[in-house]
DNA sequence: CACTTGACCTGTCCGC
DNA sequence: TGCGGACAGGTCAAGT
């Protein structure tokens, strides 16, 4: 679900929300998936450590704690992280339901980047989450762990589907896990161009060019929206093959991922439904979208009408006109 | 090695 | 209204 700007907008948020806040419990709910660690070794290096940094790297989120450990999460397809901060006003404890402000994938960026949200006592952040829609309390039936910090706020790991994980490593073998050993480089660094680039995508020369960018360790972060939508902004057919793609056309390729990813980390990502938070802000990446989920829709930019079909295993959105197999 | 497909899960939506 | 099947933004482990 939640694609490189989803999992920065996360962080951005939560490194605004958690950072220098103390654990003070942990509790794992149908937790061998979703947090296979044992338990003696969370209560060793969690509880009583406070959170120094939150970092990412490609959809991964790394939060680093006092104890030299890192707990590290990646929300797959459905994870969402839940921030519900202390409710400041005493006497509206009853229920947690009525203290929180709901802030989606859709108004993230603009709460993060705004003075106002400086002053919302609550924010609740998640990403890609079918329920992010529906008002509930938390813990609901898809949490699958539960940090409360000293100060009474909670950080609540939702993930219906149970394919996203926490594990905790010591924060110096982070590097080595074997996922970070293989994923690419990060595709929005002002140092990744098409000279490394290139090269890189040339190495899965025989399948479709969506594939390709869709291949963590050719690049980090593409996901289906983005591969999507930067196809169709450099004007190539996804299930063109990588050998039949010019290198101008992935030296535009790359520059619409760029553009794409860093417009939807300015919107705050993207969510699969429309949402409003408690402000009544709203407006998505998805909102910008030009052809992802805009089947049965006219081209922006030729007026043809936008078709769905499958790549790669996966749903794909194509303007015919635009986007002609080479 | 490169590439494709199915599996992992739960929930929703769509057609009958 | 019920039921079966397809599908969902990600990755892996198998298979060819």
């Amino acid at each position: 679900m939640p694609e490189l700007p989803e999992v920065e907008t996360v962080r951005r948020g939560l490194f605004r929300l958690v950072v220098g806040k103390q654990i003070e419990s942990v509790r794992t709910i149908d937790s061998p998936k979703s947090f296979p660690n044992d338990l003696a070794s969370v209560e060793q290096f969690m509880i009583g450590a406070t959170i120094t940094d939150v970092r990412r790297r490609a959809k991964v989120l790394l939060i680093d704690l006092s104890t030299e450990y890192t707990l590290v999460i990646h929300l797959k397809m459905t994870g969402q992280l839940v921030f519900i901060g202390h409710q400041p006003k005493p006497s509206e404890t009853a229920s947690r339901r009525a203290s929180v402000e709901y802030a989606s994938a859709d108004t993230r960026a603009a709460d993060v980047s705004s003075d106002v949200a400086d002053d919302l006592p609550e924010l609740r952040f998640g990403a890609g989450h079918p329920n992010d829609s529906l008002i509930g309390e938390l813990p609901d039936r898809s949490t699958r762990v539960e940090i409360t910090f000293s100060d009474k706020s909670h950080l609540f790991f939702n993930d219906q589907r149970k394919f996203g994980w926490i594990k905790l490593f010591p924060t110096l073998e982070v590097p080595n896990i074997d996922f970070m050993q293989r994923v690419g480089p990060e595709p929005l660094e002002d140092s990744f161009t098409s000279t490394e680039f290139i090269p890189r995508i040339r190495r899965r020369q025989n399948t479709t060019i969506k594939a390709a960018i869709l291949d963590q360790t050719v690049l980090a972060g593409v996901g289906n929206i983005y591969a999507d939508e930067s196809l169709w902004g450099a004007k190539i057919h996804p299930a063109t093959r990588v050998r039949d793609v010019t290198d101008e056309q992935l030296a535009l390729l790359l520059k619409e991922i760029k553009y794409v990813m860093n417009l939807s980390i300015e919107k705050g990502g993207s969510t699969d439904r429309n949402y409003v938070n408690a402000e009544g802000k709203r407006g998505s990446y998805i909102d910008f979208a030009r052809v992802f989920r805009q089947e049965g829709q006219p081209c922006p930019r030729c007026g043809r009408v936008i078709e769905k079909t499958r790549v790669a295993g996966r749903g794909t959105h194509i303007c015919p006109t635009c986007q002609v197999i080479q």
